[in-house]
DNA sequence: CTGCTTGCAAAGTGTTTGCAGGCCC
DNA sequence: GGGCCTGCAAACACTTTGCAAGCAG
């Protein structure tokens, strides 16, 4: 089910270019590791995956590009909870979904994306609050991580 | 509706007591101060307000003074995306309630305690993930912003 | 007294910024 | 070539930690 990563990059790389925005080095390195990682690592954790490679890119550069492909809507990231930011890129198999941190294993998981459209409607509905899901960072356990503390 | 901060300091320190806490000055000035404020500060604004009254009291034990608190369940805060620990009293009053930080003026709004509960289940339901509400960090556009944003 | 708590300083994460030079288009 | 991007280093915000002295119980 998973697209080709060479997919997801050129995916990525056509959106870079019809905004008009430069293809660099730099930019290239990141979009592949994003796209072979597959997983939503942090800033940090991407940098030195791409300095595995690409040795010449400097930390602050990975930064500055999350950002701007975020901007461009290229990328997303979640703020998780009290740690650093997941990012990953925003393919189209990918599109809509939800994330959750364990609080047990660190990891990012995926949650439906309609999770919280009631929730959403009841806040709405009451006046009380704007709730935009794609910047909610869920917390929790996970599935995994509950079949370990609670084994049948 | 705010009960006296009186009554919070008085409840807190009770926790801390009848827990075998010990009561310090700093302990204490960290609790007036919460109570006081009744917002939901970090714990950097927090040390802020508290040296204004107690200079003699340093940053590493607000940080440390609210850990503490926060494992005794007499404060509790929410990892604010991106930004610092928000703070507060666990107060009866404010029991149960969500926080969900406005991404527009940066403020953190309470919202009903039952609000993920439906959530929950759904996700329990499916097998998908154990949530824990008080650890959710909502974001989007509090009411007072919307208004701003678009006006009738 | 005993040992939990504090003050201090320093280190640790995660992220941003100013600047000069470099490369894309 | 013009100006966006990059590398570098330093600063930044927030938080944690080791240690010796201090105070609560």
């Amino acid at each position: 089910m998973k697209p080709e990563p060479a997919d997801a990059i050129a995916t990525a790389l056509d959106q870079l270019r019809s905004r008009g925005e430069r293809i660099t080095d730099a930019r290239r390195a990141v979009i592949e590791t994003l796209a072979h990682l597959g997983d939503h690592p942090s800033a940090e954790q991407l940098s030195t995956s791409v300095q595995e490679t690409h040795p010449s890119v400097h930390r602050a550069t990975i930064y500055r590009t999350l950002d701007t492909l975020t901007a461009l809507g290229v990328a997303t990231h979640v703020h998780v909870s009290g740690g650093a930011s997941a990012y990953h890129l925003a393919s189209s198999t990918h599109r809509d979904h939800l994330h959750a941190s364990c609080l047990a294993c660190g990891r990012i998981v995926d949650l439906p994306g309609d999770l919280l459209d009631p929730v959403v409607s009841r806040l709405s509905n009451e006046g009380l609050f704007l709730l935009d899901p794609s910047m909610v960072a869920l917390a929790g356990t996970c599935e995994d991580c509950l079949a370990v503390r609670a084994p049948s």
